[in-house]
RNA sequence: GCCGCGUUGGUCAAGGGGUUAAGACGCCUCCCUUUCACGGAGGAAUCACGGGUUCGAAUCCCGUACGUGGUACCA
């Protein structure tokens, strides 16, 4: 058996969505669990959609998941070009359209976008496929003459190429994930294949393509099944059969309400792109996972994790572990809804898996944002290990682990005063003088001589902690309290003990 | 409208003729911890509906409903 080869052919249109990533991580994982080859196409075949920047923020999001293609407009490969439209100017689409033409699978038409729109308008259902391409006045090369037809090309009529659906057959095909599914020809119209400026449309680019780059399994979303016939007759016209790749229709990813769109990000408050995308044309930012601080490791892990599961009750892969058990036969058939909770989960598992390493970047960054310049590396990984636990998104080491750098703003005096004494004011400012006598500033010092004096007053050391907690953080979280005292210091231990004494 | 695809707790899902119908997220209770988490123990909650087939159906068949996609010189 021929090496396996499939591709993620995205157009350059915008941000890479969920969805998406999701294709191409399902592309990428079973070609790799094949030993195969993973190629990106970009497919830019309209150029009034084209976006600038787009096919490089493809890339990004890529090697950010840290999926790597094998082939593609910027890794290379010996099947280039890898940019459609830089294919269309060898005239690799053209010569096919040709053939088709020339075995009466396609054929011309003249009609312009605008008198279609005429028609469309009044008849509803109005389709350009066998019942109507030689009616109301539709003008092709199946319905003019041969002289007429001749004559608008020799005169440059603009036309596009058609495919000439046959009559009365069933075309079936079979799909890894649905199995056979197939379709009654008198519904599926005539697909423009070769557009009036001389673009193939997708539908001739995916056959011609995949044909040329050698691809042996085709995934792609649900919304393409419709025309999968198209695609198959095509198959069967230009190349055969028994040349076609097997394909896999992936179900559908769902928002909270209905199909997941970029617009339920903002509404709901979760990404729906990979990365953070800031459309040229519309100036809209749309925010990504990455920038509301996901690991790439937990982002991959929980897409995967959304319509395919080991069969198994693990819920936690590497790449490399999701790679070996891979398998398309366990892939749903139905749409998942996506879930934020659950996301924010994975990534909470995977920052408490991970070790400082995966993080530390991004972390320090955000302290350094806002205006916390992290001095001493050793002691910050020390610190965000101290705080892993409670942190579901790296924005929340800043959040969970800012008290270690600065003093606290406000103090959550709520949480001491009803059970705040004279007796527990003593204690504290007693022990300033204390702590001020301390020469080694460690953990077990700290925390024996806290008791020790506790002890002496006759109060509960454990009635003395939260005050304390309150004095160094500021609310009622955080890690042990002597770990604390002992990481910021005694100087500023001491500080803030005493301008918390002044609130209470 | 027509066509395709789908439907197991709120969500992700295992199970594919006989199970007390797994597990995870979220939610609730308790334990641990005189903080918040982590961890641990419990709990509530499901086979869309209607017909068949069968001794027996979540599982097979047919309808219906609902969801979703397509119906462009967009991908």
């Amino acid at each position: 058996m021929s090496k396996v080869r499939v591709r993620f052919a995205p157009s350059p249109t915008g941000g890479l969505h969920l969805g998406g990533v999701r294709t191409v991580l399902y592309n990428y994982l079973f070609a790799k669990n094949k030993g195969g080859d993973f190629i990106v196409r970009i497919e830019d075949t309209d150029q009034t959609r084209f976006v600038d920047g787009a096919e490089q923020y493809i890339f990004d999001c890529l090697k950010w998941c840290g999926i790597e293609p094998d082939e593609s407009p910027l890794h290379g490969g010996n099947y280039g070009p890898y940019r459609q439209s830089e294919r269309k100017e060898q005239g690799i689409y053209q010569q096919y359209a040709d053939q088709l033409i020339k075995e009466g699978h396609a054929y011309y038409a003249f009609d312009t976008p605008e008198e279609l729109e005429q028609i469309r308008k009044k008849i509803p259902n109005f389709q350009y496929n066998q019942h109507y391409r030689v009616a109301f006045g539709l003008r092709n090369s199946l319905s003019l003459p041969e002289n007429e037809v001749s004559n608008l090309i020799e005169k440059g009529t603009p036309y596009v190429i058609r495919i000439n659906i046959p009559k009365d057959i069933i075309i079936s095909l079979k799909d890894m994930i649905r199995g056979e599914v197939s379709f009654d020809s008198w519904q599926i119209d005539d697909k423009v294949l070769l557009k009036a400026d001389g673009m193939p449309t997708y539908h001739l680019a995916v056959v011609v393509d995949d044909y040329l780059m050698k691809i042996t399994h085709a995934f792609r979303g649900e919304e393409w099944l419709p025309s999968a016939p198209v695609h198959v007759l095509l198959w069967k016209y230009l190349f055969g059969l028994d040349k076609m790749p097997e394909w896999a229709h992936l179900p559908l990813i769902l928002g909270p309400s209905g199909k997941l769109s970029k617009r339920d990000g903002a509404k709901y408050g979760f990404p729906v792109f990979a990365m953070n995308w800031f459309d040229p044309k519309t100036n809209e930012l749309t925010e990504g996972f990455k920038e509301k601080g996901f690991l790439p490791e937990a982002f991959i892990n929980l897409l995967a994790l959304l319509g395919w599961n080991a069969g198994t009750e693990q819920e936690l892969f590497t790449k490399e572990e999701l790679i070996e058990q891979f398998s398309i036969d366990r892939v749903h058939s139905g749409g998942a809804k996506f879930d934020y909770e659950k996301a924010k989960w994975f990534n909470h598992e995977w920052i408490k898996k991970s070790g400082t390493d995966s993080y530390k970047l991004q972390a320090k960054a955000i302290f350094e944002a806002n205006g916390i310049t992290i001095t001493d590396d050793a002691k910050f990984e020390t610190i965000l290990s101290l705080v892993a636990d409670r942190c579901t998104l790296i924005p929340d080491f800043y959040t969970q682990a800012i008290f270690f750098f600065k003093t606290p703003e406000t103090l959550d005096a709520d949480a001491v005063k009803p059970k705040w004494t004279e007796e527990k004011k003593i204690f504290f400012t007693e022990w300033i003088d204390k702590l001020q006598l301390i020469g080694n500033w460690e953990l077990v010092t700290l925390e024996d001589n806290f008791k020790e004096l506790a002890t002496a007053k006759n109060i509960k050391p454990g009635e003395l902690q939260l005050p304390f907690r309150i004095m160094l953080v500021g609310g009622k979280f955080g890690p042990p309290v002597f770990v604390i005292a002992a990481a910021i210091g005694k100087e500023e231990t001491i500080k803030r003990i005493k301008n918390a004494l002044q609130q209470f």
